[in-house]
DNA sequence: ATCTATATAGACCGACCGGTCTATATATTG
DNA sequence: CAATATATAGACCGGTCGGTCTATATAGAT
């Protein structure tokens, strides 16, 4: 195991870093290539059908990133309402430190790309896909039934992607802390925790 | 009043269009003057700032379109969550229209450039505040207090949007019908209606 | 009619785009 | 060692980008 990632690693990562900042269209590959420390030789090499294929890549790799640490909140959050909460202050504190940059890792490209893109469509719902199951187990473990409990992580979900949005027009976290505290607030009537 | 736009209206009306269903950095100017039909000479005169100012006026317009229909979806509604419910059913209707290329109006120009340009993000600010304005009008009228019906006027707003990337996502309504008749559930429960 | 401000018209610019191509280096395998 | 697959390296391509520029047309004022 190296010490440094490899090339094709770093071309992910500084691909999911760019991406989720300034947005498909607005990143290019030669930024893309200087940040990675990679030639454009090794781009097309390890990513034959370009960028659109590395989006793709980008956006698994962001999508796994967010999972771990939604899983890891719902761990150790006592009921679903305070794993709302406590994500909740983690994306706002991510949004603070980055200067209202660095939202949802996938939200730009899913409304740049989703419509034009078949590959990366797909990869972008089973992301969110995946994170909805990942709130739903919280939701099922505090009692809810399984349909319920698919329907309130889908509605989490909407919040703290909408919550993110509107976050980053006002360059204020302010609606993802108060979005998260009132749907919270109506879960926690739900789950009587 | 003549019966054609304006040079300027159309500009702005084109570029408003384009900027939802493409993006900012993916739409050219090129493309805004062909749909307008209009010289480049044009646009300068009237946006001197270019693409940011043209931008900021499509932005401008988007809001005042989706406004009028949210505040007359309200007015139609007998209560909140029938509002909710009905508004939501109308974006499914526009999402499948369109096959899923036209969902927010400005969320996909909020992710791209409200972290850049600040003449831009005042005037989104200002857009998402008046729409959840609007919503919170309505949800007083079901006699909730000011607080209250900010906060689920807030947490509304936030499922939209969050529901519309969902399902540009996944080319699948059900996130918008869904997430609205979850919201719409625990909306009743509160306001009795 | 003349002057002025407004608006239209589009050629043109350097910069950058995504993508292709050939050449070289580095491992892996026989 | 030779042979082969893998990977790095970057020059280069046509096309498009946002923006500037000069020239012309149109409208209102005097």
């Amino acid at each position: 195991m190296s010490d440094v990632a490899s090339t094709r690693e770093r071309l992910i990562g500084a691909a999911a870093r760019l991406f989720q900042e300034r947005g498909y269209a607005a990143t290019g590959l030669n930024e893309v290539l200087a940040a990675a420390g990679a030639p454009k030789g090794s781009l097309y090499h390890h990513f034959p059908d370009g960028k659109e294929e590395l989006a793709a890549a980008a956006a698994a790799l962001a999508g796994e990133r967010f999972l771990q640490t939604l899983e890891q909140d719902a761990d150790e959050s006592p009921d679903s309402a305070q794993m709302i909460l406590r994500f909740a202050e983690r994306l706002a504190g991510w949004l603070e430190q980055s200067g209202f940059r660095l939202g949802c890792p996938i939200a730009t490209l899913t409304l740049e790309q989703a419509a034009v893109s078949e590959r990366l469509a797909a990869t972008l719902t089973q992301v969110f896909c995946d994170w909805q199951g990942a709130l739903a187990v919280r939701l099922r473990a505090d009692g809810l039934t399984g349909p319920r409990s698919a329907a309130l992580a889908e509605l989490t979900l909407c919040t703290i992607e909408g919550a993110l949005i509107l976050a980053r027009a006002s360059r204020d976290s302010a609606p993802v802390r108060q979005s998260a505290a009132t749907l919270a607030g109506l879960v926690r009537r739900e789950t009587g925790c």
